[in-house]
DNA sequence: GCGTTCACTCTACAGGCGTTGACCGTATTG
DNA sequence: CAATACGGTCAACGCCTGTAGAGTGAACGC
């Protein structure tokens, strides 16, 4: 590769890094392309002739991994749930924050973040019978939202006080609750 | 009352009332002073003037009741909490919505939000038992704001299908699975 | 009835925002 | 080595925002 193409790669790269953090920390609103640039040690031009628009850097900068893998049975669904919180006790990825914090009041975002949560409740669907599977899915899919939110968004004393584990022993069962349809 | 006292009360709350749903809608930053007026249809001056700056307003307009009101056992916990859902299938009042709106975007709505959970946290907490109560509360108490933003702010429509009732007897086994610590 | 209060409007300002187009210098290419 | 492409900067525009201050006319108190 050119040393034009590494250098503008590592450019792109830096911007996106520093949006996702703003984004993350500060949602769509607050987050200004001046703030970007002077955190990634750059003019605020070129972050509009590399992503188009703040919309555009935003889009590239929420672009996410889908967050859950397969579908076995219950058990295995919760376990991935729970795991979910924090990927092995680490943090989400920014990208994940980012797109999480502005999904109320930016309406692009909002839709990102139904397409996902949709996606996820159609493959949480997948390992639930009964014929209320789907309601079951997105109900299982909401609470991982909220504690999620509480814990990370908002950062609640009362969650930011316990341990990945406290809290993964106390919601399993909840969570078993809903995803076991009797047998 | 003087018919100037009443005039003003009811402009009064005519603002408050176009402030309240728009802020519900839209969150703090793309709700505008001018909207608000023009919806109330009144001077945007006549707005700074009764509530000092656009963060009074919103303070003024998010003012709200304690959630939740009484504490017994535990079935009596779950029930209230199912109930808080959407008050008798009615709708929250405006005035949460737009606090929940703006939570995570709005550095002043946090401080609300984090106050108003962390008081419905404690209330929660004094009707479980266990040296973990409080982290229980909290489980439970972000586990109904995750299935309320999900169904009265993304609107997600795997939760608008679905009626109170069938959410309410799919969500209670599992608050009690988190509410009744073994006996 | 007359001076005052007060609900309400008009006009304007200052600042910050996203966005643009011209420009500079260096790595690339033939 | 000359012509070009391109990463990056500079200065500026137009817009919208929250906010301030002066002004107006009708209800009030005496």
């Amino acid at each position: 590769m050119t040393e034009r193409a590494q250098r503008r790669r590592r450019t792109e790269e830096r911007i996106l890094a520093s949006a996702r953090s703003l984004f993350a920390e500060l949602g769509f609103e607050r987050t200004t392309i001046r703030a970007v640039a002077k955190a990634a040690a750059v003019d605020p031009a070129l972050v509009m002739q590399y992503f188009g628009s703040k919309q555009g850097l935003f889009s590239a900068a929420v672009r996410v991994a889908p967050p859950l893998a397969a579908h076995g049975d219950t058990d295995e669904l919760v376990e991935q749930l729970v795991d979910s919180l924090g990927l092995k006790m680490g943090e989400l990825p920014q990208s994940s924050l980012a797109m999480m914090r502005s999904m109320l009041t930016h309406p692009e975002a909002a839709v990102e973040a139904r397409a996902v949560l949709s996606r996820q409740i159609a493959q949480v669907a997948e390992s639930i019978t009964g014929d209320d599977a789907r309601l079951r899915a997105a109900l299982l899919t909401t609470i991982m939202l909220g504690v999620t939110v509480g814990h990370q968004l908002l950062e609640l004393d009362e969650l930011r006080a316990a341990s990945q584990k406290d809290i993964a022993r106390i919601l399993r069962p909840a969570l078993r609750a809903i995803a076991d349809t009797e047998e």
